[in-house]
DNA sequence: GAGGGTTGTAAGCAATTGCTTGCTTGCGAC
DNA sequence: GTCGCAAGCAAGCAATTGCTTACAACCCTC
């Protein structure tokens, strides 16, 4: 890893732990194993390192397509769940950071709801999928259902450890219990074979 | 107001803004109207006063009771959800503050997530409730579906503006969809005259 | 081995920031 | 009046921080 590496990489680091303010060109250095000077060599400033140390934070968020067309929306919706879970709780602290500093810098704001609306528009059109064939009811509001599923990920991730004890299930079991109850709400019918609690991580063939 | 009143109010405005790192002394001062060196007289150090600025703020959030006996669920419920996403609206910028300063100051979990919590259990035994009346199914996850509604409610009120498009519904028309999909999540059959759409701010008799 | 590019080192500068000191002013109580 | 208290004001100090400059060391290429 090169030098330009390290200290984006660095920058990141220390940018999820302190936010921009905390963040000191010494501490991103000093993290980086390089000179001080050779940031400013590299970068010019400091607001241009971690604007680039963002943006490329900002492309490197993995994809989890949803099938083009639904078979089984709770085996496909509860493994989506799983890995969006999964990222959520991998980006907590840097989703953290951009919060706090949303309100001094609302052009982050683009830059922070760009994966949220990217995702959010895929579940929204798959939601429409299910609807098209049948699978689904159709009374409801399907960027509302969107939105809660998404919401009770995003908040799973955020709150599980400010709130010691309020939740009562696993992380592993979380995706599941919110499909189950998402599936519900939207009015998709329990798979054919009615099973309890489907063990999710052997789902996956 | 007396002094001490401003520097807690002004020190609490400031820090929403730019966090505790950007809180600065001679600013909070500023913004209060008072000599910074009175600032030092009144707290002692800054730490001290955002301490108390922020304990303060944690103490006199508003309380919203559901009812003890559940009468018509769909109509205390949106109600219900409508106060508290005024609430999580109005203290939106404080939230995010607040979750910035997590990663540097743990001990501030505790004093963020206390009303979460508090509010997540007032929903909790309501919804236990609910169930014990005979009014909502018995086969579905009490805790699961308390923090799904939350969760939809919290990322509505972080994210509607740094994601603009998303939601194609207004921010009075929220709670009445998400309570509508969460009963049907929970088995609550719809009120007896079904009828759509119901105006919530004329439901309060 | 000469030269050019990359890095480290030492030093420092101007601005900011938490906090202190010394002094003055205004005001109500005795 | 004068005593005590609360507040303002001017100044400053030590530490931090973004950034610069000057110089030496290394490595690769020709």
């Amino acid at each position: 890893m090169d030098v330009r590496e390290r200290l984006l990489d660095a920058a990141l680091r220390v940018f999820q732990e302190t936010g921009t303010r905390g963040a000191t060109t010494r501490r991103i250095a000093g993290e980086a194993g390089v000179n001080e000077v050779t940031l400013f060599r590299h970068f010019g400033s400091k607001s241009a390192l971690l604007t680039e140390a963002l943006q490329v934070a900002a492309q490197r968020s993995e994809t989890s397509q949803l099938p083009e067309h639904p078979g089984d929306p709770e085996r496909e919706l509860t493994e989506w769940c799983r890995i969006r879970l999964a990222h959520l709780r991998r980006a907590k602290s840097m989703i953290r950071a951009c919060m706090g500093e949303m309100e001094q810098a609302p052009e982050m704001a683009s830059c922070a709801g760009a994966t949220p609306m990217r995702v959010s528009n895929e579940l929204h059109e798959y939601l429409l999928r299910l609807r098209e064939r049948g699978l689904a009811s159709g009374d409801f509001d399907v960027r509302a259902a969107a939105s809660m599923l998404m919401g009770a990920l995003f908040t799973d991730a955020m709150g599980r450890d400010i709130m010691p004890g309020r939740y009562d299930y696993s992380p592993d079991e979380a995706p599941a219990k919110y499909v189950q109850l998402f599936l519900r709400a939207i009015g998709v019918e329990p798979a054919r074979a009615p099973r309890r609690e489907r063990n999710v991580s052997a789902a996956d063939s």
